[in-house]
DNA sequence: GTTAGCTTTGAAAGCGCTTTCATAAAACAG
DNA sequence: CTGTTTTATGAAAGCGCTTTCAAAGCTAAC
């Protein structure tokens, strides 16, 4: 009986089998990859030397004998973001089951790390490519597929061998703004997400949107910048206040600007949700824990991350992937509240 | 001029090169690889055709010849915890400056799966694995690093090969609870990590140790059992209180039982830290922006993820590494406040 | 009983590199 | 100049697989 800690000193190899079965290499190779009908008694004797020598075939080998290398690249902006995390433990736990390896490089969020990572895992010859929210433009992307199936999240875009997954934030957006509408609030202010980033600008609109649709006019010194990180969410709210505008709900772009703002109205004074009510975007999962916990709009990113993993296996295996996003989703939780008259 | 987006069809080869340069492969991958001096004038005329088909080398068959993958294997217990992201991170940024590519896999904390995981990166070929606080025994540790080089934090052991990272968590923990002494507080609650988790076993030591020296003595009941994430911390408080002996302050095993501990603190209508004081450990980024911002102990698991990294590529290349984990060190934030009496 | 048609198997080439070994050319010593 | 080192370079083998090709062994059909 082996234990467990047990070491072999060198990896068998296939011809190592393939002797001890006193078979030859191209049996050995039918028999692990199911290629052709093999006698029954050789395959026996193969599994034997197998499981005697203890026998996995090596990737490397196989990567280069077939020109595969069962490994697929996933770009993600930052691999401690907490809204990609759980992206990329959706692609984890699905790409686990398919027997694919991924290999995660991060962009954050500038175009010429994007690009290097591209370079990189083209190098490494992945056999796919999954952008999570990538910030290169879709020429590129539309180019890029060309060469080998690529999946991007966060756009909407159709050409041969790419499969977009697409978010509707607009509609996110829109209704965390009704939400707040319909709660009595009209002096609702608005965290940005960074001003280039399609989804943010989906978001404002959104925001926008809904702000016209219930016939409320739209005060510029509302808005205020952020970038989707928490510190900026603080900055945020303090040139709100500073504006002098009266304000009193918030909708922000994403969650952490959401957290940072809720840090700055507690320096100030104000309660939320007695004083204001503040929605945010992304559900992060910290967001049920925040206090009070977070109203918010909930895009099931893990959710995401999974059906890009279908995809791209989709693509690479030459089906035509159909995996879609979640539709967005408000979840009302503590953070919002009927405005008291 | 060629745009960014463009595409060849086959990535060039060695061969390809070579014969574009006139002279055989074996002369381009010395220069590659700067194995041997090489002529000024065929050096040019290779570095030309490697500018021109826009070369670059294979890994793959790189793997393959040498026997090295320039990879290397990172054990996480789960992509998405925060505390780990932050590893992942500075593995990540040191490993990118040096070569090696990281590859990601998940134990969540099962023995199982993490042994899994071992498996699965050997029969890649990784060149080595970093283990971020495995749940395996020491015995399997030590005979993996005869292996291949390894490196494991969270825990303090020496072998060949082997290069372990140990954060003090037991002097992490005193210094915590210590700080709540200081302001006067002399009910201290603790809220444990899992029971069979060194770390966690070592922080509760901390905080034993802490109370003994201060003369105070334990009562068990204040000691609530947690499981490192926020749904856990909310139910140990409840347990606390439920037990009806009075507490002034809580010391939580982790930032995330720290947060759950919060909100159902909050939930309570105890007001933080008026009415108690709370202090956490792991300082995760989100901590400084928590209501109110988390009095908490650094364990910089940032920079341990980049000494990891320098660690398992000095074990690769023949050094011996030297780098160990920061000190503890309180981060007192607005959690918490000298009792009032 | 011979020819045609399958099926099972092995030999060998090839994937894109590295590296050893051998050789031709250049450098040096006598 | 000749003989010995040294240096730059190419040929070829090899890393561990896959896959084509061809041969050998069967079965079936007339």
């Amino acid at each position: 009986m082996k234990s467990d800690n047990e070491i072999e000193s060198t990896p068998a190899t296939l011809e190592m089998v393939a002797s001890a079965a006193k078979v030859s290499p191209s049996t050995v190779s039918r028999i692990l990859n199911g290629t052709a009908r093999v006698s029954l008694e050789k395959s026996k004797a193969v599994h034997d030397a197998i499981a005697k020598l203890n026998f996995r075939p090596n990737p490397i080998a196989q990567g280069l004998a077939r020109g595969k290398t069962q490994t697929i690249g996933v770009i993600t902006q930052a691999i401690d973001s907490p809204f990609f995390a759980e992206g990329l433990r959706g692609i984890e736990d699905r790409l686990e089951t398919v027997g694919y390896t991924p290999i995660f490089v991060s962009g954050h969020w500038r175009q010429t790390d994007e690009r290097a990572c591209f370079k990189q895992l083209l190098a490494r010859r992945v056999d796919g490519i999954i952008d999570l929210h990538g910030c290169l433009p879709n020429a590129f992307f539309i180019a890029q597929a060309k060469r080998l199936p690529l999946v991007v999240t966060g756009r909407d875009l159709s050409a041969p061998s790419l499969h977009t997954i697409h978010f509707d934030n607009f509609e996110g957006a829109r209704l965390a703004t009704q939400h707040l509408l319909e709660l009595g609030h009209e002096q609702i202010g608005c965290i940005t997400g960074p001003s280039n980033h399609p989804n943010a600008i989906d978001r404002l609109r959104g925001y926008q949107s809904a702000l016209a649709e219930a016939g409320i006019a739209m005060q510029p010194e509302l808005i205020a910048q952020g970038d989707f990180r928490e510190a900026q969410g603080e900055i945020a709210v303090m040139q709100l206040m500073a504006s002098r505008i009266p304000f009193t709900a918030l909708m922000a772009c994403n969650d952490q600007s959401a957290y940072g703002a809720a840090l700055q109205l507690y320096r100030k004074g104000l309660r939320i949700p007695d004083d204001i009510s503040l929605v945010g975007f992304d559900d992060l999962r910290t967001s049920s824990f925040t206090i009070p916990p977070l109203t918010t709009v909930r895009i099931g990113i893990y959710e995401i991350g999974k059906s890009a993993a279908m995809a791209i296996v989709d693509l690479i295996e030459g089906r035509v992937p159909q995996q879609a996003a979640p539709a967005p989703e408000l979840v009302v939780r503590e953070s919002t509240k009927r405005l008291r008259r």
